[in-house]
Parts: structure tokens; C-alpha cells; sequence
DNA sequence: TGAAAATGTTAGGTGCGCCTAAACCTTGTG
DNA sequence: CACAAGGTTTAGGCGCACCTAACATTTTCA
């Protein structure tokens, strides 16, 4: 990879851990990011301090780091990058949802602004990628999500449509299509209690409304 | 890039200095491939020899290298890739033709053979790419180019269209656009004879037919 | 509160691709 | 046929991202 590949995916790593709260991220531990990122956690502390050199992260040894305003601003326009790419490879060529994020992850390196504009104007500027997750736009700013919460905050809990799944590794993506859950499913009372607990805090849900509901009994 | 990159970049560039022929390529000199590269002579001795253990090509010391039947296949993987991303730049992006070899230079040391694949039957299985270069099929042949002729061994030179652009570095590429000469552009007797001779054996030509010359007078 | 446990950073080393400088062919010429 | 000129390879280093091992700090809980 170019020699900035692993300044991105460090980038990208604490903007992922970090939380992506309006106003500022969290600080994200040395070994979080090393999991994260497949590597040990003195690789890590090497790339962060160049980060921190670069003006992308501020970094307060042996409590954490995170990224300054600057490197929120770079992270965004990579997480735009992947998620305009992982449209592209499900919609114009057809690949299913838990396929993608690999090759989306060596896409989004490719490095040319106006490519990637084009491409956001190939797809008709899309709002969401295949995941449900919001594509930031260009300035860095994110179309609203709508009515969605997670569905651990559902309450009172209630039949509801799947509208994104957050953090999307391919993994969660393969067991959730195995058991028939994506993009505009259903989820009843029932179903919803006997999923697995860790996916109430990964799915993004919108209760179903009263029309709806009637249809699904 | 990744590990690999460079390896496939010597390969491309023995392929591309080495004629593809049928049959076997020609050698190659170290100092062509480093020019060729933009790195010096020593770097390219260690990769050859990298390649080499690979199986991908077979290196004389002090008299040069080429490739195997191996890596004549893998340089040809390459090729179609590069051509189909140009092709989908240039005709799904809109990008002119000028623009698109760097970046298909970085798309195409992505790893995916499922993306490749997907990509070539979304573009309708092209057989020549933007600048008119024939596109490798997928076990490596390629789609016999008609009646094109090198403008060079075009005998009794006379009128033609443009069909391809050998070689097609940008810098020949976007002379070409200045002087309005695309694929398709028609060239009389005149034409020809004010064009510098370097393109003579870079710019593939059909003659036209009956019709078509009457048509341009 | 004061170890022990857990976590983070520094030190020192490796592989890879690149470089310059020096030693090494091969070739063309007197 | 020798030797100068030119291109090629080997030798020796550098930067980068990664690792393990050793050291430093923070946190936990008896």
C-alpha cells in the first residue's frame, strides 16, 4: 500500500473507536486501535505520534488518543470514499451486502478527489450505503438518519424495519443474512427476542407504522 | 501499496517493453525497466531476481530478462484489469480519455478476481478499451483486432479512421486531444503527412471505405 | 494504601524496496 | 587483441512499518 495507507487506517481506526459524536471523539486506547487494526499495540503508539506530528490526532501517553478537528475532517472524507464504493459494488454490480467491505477497504485508498465525485454522481448521490450507514457528504456533514434508533433503545419494544447495521464487519454481516435478516426486513416481538443480545446494540431500526403493522399481523 | 504491487508493476513493464508477441517476449534490459519505472537500475536487478524465483520470468545477468509463460499470463491479468477500469472510467464517469491512466494505474492493483469479473459483464464485456487497446479475455487471449494497422505500415498511406493508440502515456495522449485527434477521428493523405513521425508507429488506423471517403471529399 | 495485575511506551531488531558507490561484465574500437 | 566506455550487478545503507522484550505507568483490590 502507498506509504499514507497506514496513516489512513489508523485514522480511520480512531475515528471508528472513537465515536463519531458531534463536537469531539472520545479517546481511544493503544491496544483497542491494535485490535482493531490487526497489529500490536507499540505499532500503534509509533503511528499515532505521527499522526499527532501530521496535526490529525492529539495523543496523551498511556491514557488514549484522539483525533483533533482536522483529522475528523480527513476521516470523514475516507469513511465517504468506502461507503460510496460499497454502493457502487452492491448496486451497479450486484454483490450482496457481506461481501464487500474487503474490497470497498483497498477502493477507498485509491487516491483522486475528482473520482471520487464522479462516482458520487454516478450513483445519484446517494445518502446511505449498503449497510444502512449514512455517506457523508462532501463538506463532511451527514444527511440526517431519519426516524432510526438502535434497537436496544427501542421502547417500548415493537415490531420495527431494519434500517442499517452499525459497524457492518463482514462477520455479523454473514449471520445475519443467514438468518434472513437485511435492509427492509421485518422484525416482530418475537423475533426481536430471541436474537442475540449483542445485535440490539448493532442494529438500526425504525418501528413499523400503523399500516405496516396491520400487514404483518 | 501492498507486498505486491511492485512485483506486478516489473512485470507489467517487462510486458509492456518486452512485446507481447505470440509466442515468447523479447528481453529486456535492466536500465529500460528502470526508466520505464522511474527507480534506478539496482532496484530493478533485486526484482527481476524476486520474479525470477517466482517463476514469473527468467533473468541472463548483464544481458536482461523476460517473462515466463507464468507471468506472461499474470502480466496479462493485470492489462485486462487496467483496461477494463479505464473503460469504466472513461465511459460510466465520463472522464476523457487523457485523464484515466493513473488512476486505473492504482485500481488495478486491487484483489479481487470476483470484482474483475463483475466489472467486465457490468460494462457489457468490452473488447478495446478508451484508447482503443484490445482488452485481454479472461484466460488471457484477446479478441483479434480487425483491419487495424499501425499508421507506419499503412501502404499506399491514404485516409483512415483512428481505432487505438499504442502505448498511451498521457503526455501522447493529450497532444493527440489538442490536435483533435480522437478514436475515430478521420485522417486524410494531408494529415498524415503533418504528423509527427513518433506517432506513426503509436496511432492503430482502418482505411476507409468507398463510402466513408466520399463522404470526407 | 500498597502491591499485583493490567495496560502503555521505549529499545532494539527484521524485512522490504529503494538509494549511492564500487566492482564487474560486455562490447566496440584503434 | 587490448582497452576504454557503457551498461549491470554486488555491497552497504536508509526509511518505514512491523515485531518482541524490557521498562514505565495506571488501575485494581486485598
Amino acid at each position: 500500500m502507498s506509504r499514507s495507507t497506514q496513516r489512513e487506517d489508523h485514522l480511520k481506526a480512531l475515528y471508528a473507536l472513537g465515536g463519531s459524536r458531534d463536537g469531539e471523539s472520545d479517546w481511544v486506547s493503544t491496544s483497542q486501535m491494535a485490535a482493531h487494526l490487526g497489529v500490536k499495540p507499540p505499532s500503534v503508539t509509533a503511528m499515532v505520534q505521527v499522526l499527532t506530528e501530521l496535526g490529525w490526532a492529539e495523543h496523551r501517553p498511556y491514557h488514549g488518543a484522539r483525533l483533533t478537528h482536522a483529522g475528523k475532517t480527513l476521516a470523514l472524507s475516507l469513511v465517504r470514499k468506502h461507503r460510496l464504493w460499497e454502493t457502487f459494488l452492491v448496486d451497479r454490480l450486484g454483490f450482496d451486502w457481506d461481501e464487500v467491505h474487503d474490497i470497498a477497504e483497498q477502493l477507498e485508498h485509491v487516491d483522486s478527489v475528482e473520482l471520487v465525485e464522479r462516482l458520487d454522481a454516478f450513483l445519484g448521490h446517494p445518502t446511505v450505503d449498503p449497510h444502512g450507514d449514512p455517506i457523508p457528504k462532501h463538506d463532511g456533514t451527514f444527511h440526517p438518519r431519519h426516524d432510526a434508533v438502535l434497537l436496544a433503545q427501542l421502547e417500548p419494544v415493537r415490531s420495527c424495519t431494519v434500517t442499517g447495521v452499525r459497524g457492518g464487519d463482514d462477520g455479523t454481516l454473514s449471520a445475519l443474512k443467514k438468518r434472513g435478516i437485511g435492509l427492509g426486513s421485518v422484525l416482530t416481538d418475537e423475533d426481536i427476542s430471541t436474537l442475540p443480545a449483542a445485535w440490539l446494540e448493532q442494529l438500526w431500526v425504525r418501528p413499523l407504522t400503523q399500516t405496516e403493522s396491520q400487514e404483518h399481523g
